[in-house]
DNA sequence: ATCCGGGGCA
DNA sequence: TGCCCCGGAT
């Protein structure tokens, strides 16, 4: 499956998750994955979500790619040129100038421009269909004169932005000859303003269009030019379907079976986080909403025994009005645990939700975030803990926090870099180890946890991890770690 | 700041 | 259908 990787990155995932779920239940391996097919020798920066799923369990091996990225000029710089509004009359029907009618070609040069013209019958080899374009209005064709691939919308001269410059800033754009191309998107059907030619004053044609799509030029589009450009933005990339194709391939013909499935996994985790008798986050046992709220507040990332500690004094206030009622036992527990400015934090939020009328046990995440009191981080945490009613649709946010997103990917043997890939790949790898609905609650707070004891930054020990039997680190290099340095490897505290 | 989407009218 | 315009989500 391809498709937009908001389909499956959305906050609680529920999509990607209900997806791997039942195509596990029905035998299959699943791999999931938000890939750039430029990757693939795609011409464009179009980034995808693919998801393969394989029967009876067959792993699969995601396509490396070459390496080689093909640029604009590779792609379209063969292509003749052409003047806006321009329509072929050389055609076999002089009635039918789009279907019909052709440009003279002179010969690829790129070996991408001859990927793209092989297949043609011989009577083709000098021609070129579909090379059409708009019109060109003449206030644009002065503001095309003035850009190149870094102008932006808001550079141009005050008579030349017909529109709002304050919405729009990348209204046009000039594509780079030596760059990849923006995403061809449907969206060019209504103007081709993203598509700016690199260096001839136009939008570009159907075929240039096509070719950055990779449809080779003997493949033709039905319809007049809007229809084409619906078809060609709509579609996935025929290299990509060719790279991830010969992947599936090259994994069936391997027919090496997948370790792990997710609602084992998920299970596992599950089942370990139960029966876990102390935490290294407590509040995340907290009875009530608020409990967690605190906990999270004042005690975060304190050494366990630390936020144990300090999880004696909160765990008694179920509400906020109790926290109030508290106020000074509260001043002068969290002093000695360096955390005596968080008390009157606290306190502000405390009151600001009394003051509001809010009880933090029935409201919706929504209302609390509306209070400004509340980090986001905070919130998202307690409705981990306990879910809300889902009444805006949501389910609560997948946690891909530092801690989650270190488990899943060393779980995964991803070396993931913390900061830039953690909305995609490490996202992606929380929501598989979580699950679908059946352990995913415990299993998401078992990550919380283990992220911040077991699988701690540095030496993880492996020993006391229930994935350990099918986790990628564990199983090349955690227990050999902990062999060379057994008291990090005893070091439980998870001090993050 | 970047990456996309859609409604209205001749 | 083609062209014009006005946005939103992250």
């Amino acid at each position: 499956m391809e498709n937009v990787p908001d389909m499956a990155l959305d906050r609680g995932m529920w999509i990607l998750r209900t997806m791997v779920d039942e195509l596990e239940e029905l035998g299959y391996s699943v791999a999931e994955r938000v890939m750039s097919t430029s990757d693939l020798g795609v011409p464009q920066f179009r980034q995808r979500f693919f998801l393969v799923a394989l029967r009876d369990r067959v792993a699969f091996r995601w396509p490396t790619g070459d390496g080689v990225r093909t640029s604009v000029r590779n792609a379209i710089g063969d292509l003749p040129q052409l003047e806006g509004g321009w329509r072929p009359r050389n055609g076999d029907d002089p009635d039918d100038p789009v279907a019909s009618g052709w440009a003279e070609y002179a010969e690829p040069v790129s070996t991408f421009q001859k990927r793209m013209r092989a297949g043609l019958p011989a009577e083709h080899q000098r021609r070129v269909y579909d090379h059409v374009t708009r019109p060109v209005r003449d206030d644009d064709a002065e503001a095309f004169a003035l850009m190149d691939s870094s102008t932006r919308y808001s550079d141009l001269p005050e008579e030349l932005q017909r529109y709002r410059d304050d919405i729009f800033d990348d209204k046009y754009k000039r594509l780079d000859w030596d760059g990849l191309s923006r995403t061809i998107v449907a969206h060019i059907a209504k103007d081709g303003y993203w598509y700016i030619h690199p260096d001839q004053p136009r939008t570009i044609s159907v075929r240039e269009a096509a070719r950055l799509q990779t449809f080779p030029d003997h493949v033709r589009f039905s319809g007049p030019p809007t229809s084409a450009f619906r078809q060609i933005g709509n579609a996935v990339p025929p290299m990509a379907g060719e790279g991830l194709g010969a992947a599936i391939l090259d994994s069936l013909l391997t027919a090496e079976r997948e370790g792990f499935t997710t609602a084992e996994a998920s299970r596992l985790l599950a089942r370990w986080f139960r029966s876990r008798e102390s935490l290294a986050i407590p509040w995340l046992r907290g009875a009530t909403r608020w409990q967690t709220v605190v906990g999270e507040t004042a005690l975060s990332r304190l050494p366990a025994p630390v936020a144990q500690l300090g999880w004696r004094l909160v765990a008694a206030m179920p509400n906020p009005n109790s926290t109030i009622l508290a106020s000074d036992a509260l001043r002068l527990g969290l002093a000695p645990l360096g955390r005596g400015d968080r008390a009157n934090d606290l306190l502000d939020i405390a009151s600001t939700i009394e003051t509001a009328g809010i009880d933090p046990e029935d409201a919706t995440e929504a209302e609390l975030r509306a209070l400004g009191v509340l980090a986001p981080a905070v919130i998202d945490l307690a409705y981990r803990v306990h879910p809300g009613l889902a009444d805006d649709g949501s389910d609560g946010a997948v946690l891909a926090t530092v801690a989650t997103v270190r488990v899943a990917s060393r779980y995964f043997g991803e070396s993931v870099d913390e900061n830039r890939n953690r909305l995609t790949e490490g996202r992606l790898a929380v929501a598989r180890l979580i699950g679908g609905e059946d352990h995913s609650h415990d299993a998401h707070l078992a990550l919380l946890e283990l992220g911040n004891s077991v699988c701690s930054p540095g030496v993880p020990a492996c020993a006391q991890c229930p994935l350990s039997g099918s986790c990628a680190f564990a199983t090349t290099r955690g227990f050999q770690l902990q062999l060379l340095d057994p008291a990090d490897a005893a070091d439980d505290v998870g001090i993050v």
